[in-house]
DNA sequence: TCCCATTTGTCAAGGACATAGACAAATTGC
DNA sequence: GCAATTTGTCTATGTCCTTGACAAATGGGA
């Protein structure tokens, strides 16, 4: 960067910004193309480009060659001048990344929770980290930012964790700002099933859809919104917590109040006792359950029926609230076919317009996936994004 | 505008919007004020002024005095350099308004709605419009923009109104083409709830919050949804459409499905047979039906909570997609305090989290300054927006 | 009444950034 | 080897913004 005294840099920001994002679009180019697809005149390339390579932002990586006419220098973005770290924090296992610029996964672990929760996470997290950064060539310092997600609801403005019993502690410090002040560099903290929500529309089956939904079905529920292209919070961070969904149950029972109704209906813990209610006798775990659905169990058959028929009708209602043209389900529950494909036997009988279902492209990696997302995105604002000032 | 040969327009254009703004938010402000507001130096402020006093947009009203100093001249937005028609078709009445750059009402009328549909309403609505420009002493032709509301689904893209059974003819043709080319501007079509939505968020009760929803209740019902400020609708342009939601009946009946569920559950055909189904005798209208609930009539009380709580469910339902901080009700039902009041009393006890109920601070005029609203807005953007090139 | 501090708004000089066009350098095809 | 083509730099020019000097206008106090 030039070190000028702040007279005009709007234009040259913009001016490097669609440079940028030319090579971003279109990978190895040379200077006269970026001025042909910009409209910007040559010399303002020549100009731009040179600081971007001075500052390590770009990197000529070869020659144009066949066609008449002198061979044009090619440039790239330089992938490793920017790494952010993505964690999926859960209740048993933390998954770990960094990756690059260019959202290249560099580095990558998965290791146990730590069960005692509360600042021990955050130990883990700084120690996780250095290893990371160690198996990527690179050091801590080097990273520029940490996207974490967790499960519970969070506060929008402020990232602290209001509700998320499952880890112990973790609501009781605020996270964000502690291991910010830890690692020297700016934390997202976001809820997981939101980044998974991101996810896929960063690289996944959302890429061609501005409106979708992610549906996530486990032991517990859980939906990201993704609507005109971004996520939707809601005023508390709650928006898309559909466990307390009036589906499935009386809305007014007090026990499906404290707990969710849908949540109550749907869950794994629900899922088996409806087994056990129908008759099941070979199933106690939900992995059990979907064998004896495939084994030709009528019990377990029943119990997947009925579940993928309430799922049905949580579609619908999401469908006549938020008109998605895709509901992508994962979880340990949501990806599993039989499941998927009882649901969408149902929906067309319960919904005038339904959406398209799909199962999550990345499985259990979507959160991870979803925050390297929101990193990348995120490095690309900081660094060439063009603020105007706000008067 | 200084006819330049697009050299650098675009640090003119960012410093053109910051001093539009600063007098939009300030009212009669010197050029001095502006600077210090903006931190743009007194030079450039004076020449964007002038450039914007002699294109009109800008006039100097009066000057300061009282203070030591040299006196400064002030300026203020010419409102009347920007006018906007905002119509709201209904299918008894259109309502429609003429509105300057600053959003006052300068001409406003009632008729009713031509009951050929189709076409006729394109001359009904050119024909009002001439009245109501008349009316404000200026002519068609400096109008620039129309923003029109109608009941129905419409295709965000196009504009195309797909459903709209109460309105003859008019998904027949393409309204807005035909209407825009017959007046020569620009003309925005928008679902008459989300206007409503849009006017909260305008000037109602929705301008301190980015995520509020505005459920319409009447013959039909319907929802408008802001969220993260700006308005949500759907991959189809469906979003908000609770008539479908799977509440107050099964999702899976038939007749609930082509009809909507929820509509077919709590509009007011539903109020009367379920009034008439408690043993009342006494209302024919939803009118008669209030009155009776305020007379104390047993059946009407019933009815009316009744209806309350289906409300209540389907707002709950709506709370845990959407997470808003307020759900505004309006039309001819969602107006009525007795039934608001009793939605209020249910919803406690249906949701853990229940948001603010407010009634429509505008009654049935919502669409129309819903309209204003995006107008105010759109003018702005067209006139004073800073748009990046697109790469 | 007069003078001075204060504020407004213009003028002049200088820097950053962009464009256009000329031109040298490099490459392909005949 | 030469012409055509393409790349990338150099030069000239113009817009836009800033800073600082300065004239003009005003209120308050001696």
């Amino acid at each position: 960067m030039t070190s000028s005294v702040a007279q005009t840099p709007i234009a040259r920001k913009i001016s490097t910004n669609a440079v940028i994002r030319t090579v971003f679009a279109n990978g190895s180019i040379s200077r006269a193309d970026i001025a042909k697809l910009t409209g910007l005149s040559k010399q303002t390339i020549s100009d731009v480009v040179r600081d971007l390579e001075d500052d390590g932002w770009l990197k000529p990586v070869g020659q144009t060659d066949g066609r008449p006419g002198r061979n044009a220098i090619t440039y790239e973005i330089n992938a490793r001048a920017g790494l952010a770290v993505s964690i999926d924090l859960g209740s048993t296992k933390i998954a770990a990344a960094i990756c690059d610029l260019l959202g290249n996964v560099v580095a990558e672990t998965k290791v146990s929770t730590d069960p005692r929760g509360g600042m021990h996470l955050v130990n883990q997290f700084s120690d996780l980290i250095a290893e990371l950064a160690f198996a990527a060539g690179t050091t801590a310092d080097k990273l520029r930012l940490v996207v974490l997600g967790s499960p519970g609801v969070l506060d929008p403005a402020t990232g602290h964790i209001n509700v998320a019993p499952s880890i112990p502690g973790i609501d009781a410090i605020n996270l964000r700002q502690v291991f910010s002040d830890r690692m020297g560099i700016p934390v997202i903290v976001e809820n997981d099933v939101n980044l998974a929500a991101q996810g896929e529309r960063w690289r996944g089956h959302g890429v061609e859809t501005s409106n979708f939904a992610f549906v996530a079905l486990g032991t517990g529920v859980g939906m990201g919104i993704i609507a005109n292209g971004a996520l939707l919070r809601g005023a508390r961070g709650a928006a898309g917590e559909i466990a307390y969904l009036p589906i499935g149950g009386d809305a007014f029972d007090p026990g499906g109040f404290t707990l969710g109704t849908f949540e109550s209906a749907v869950g794994s813990v629900a899922m088996l006792r409806r087994y056990v209610g129908f008759g099941g006798r070979n199933a106690s775990t939900v992995a059990d359950l979907f064998a004896a659905f495939n084994a030709g169990d009528t019990s377990a058959v029943a119990a997947i029926e009925e579940t993928a028929r309430l799922v049905a009708v949580a579609i619908a209602a999401i469908g006549a609230a938020l008109d998605p043209e895709l509901v992508i389900t994962g979880g340990s529950i949501g990806a599993r076919p039989e499941l998927v494909n009882a649901i969408r036997g149902f929906l067309p009988r319960c919904t005038p317009y339904p959406p398209r279902i799909e199962i999550s492209r990345f499985g259990n990696r979507a959160a991870l996936m979803g925050g390297m997302g929101i990193a990348v995105e995120r490095m690309h604002d900081d660094l060439f994004g063009v603020k105007l000032r706000e008067v």
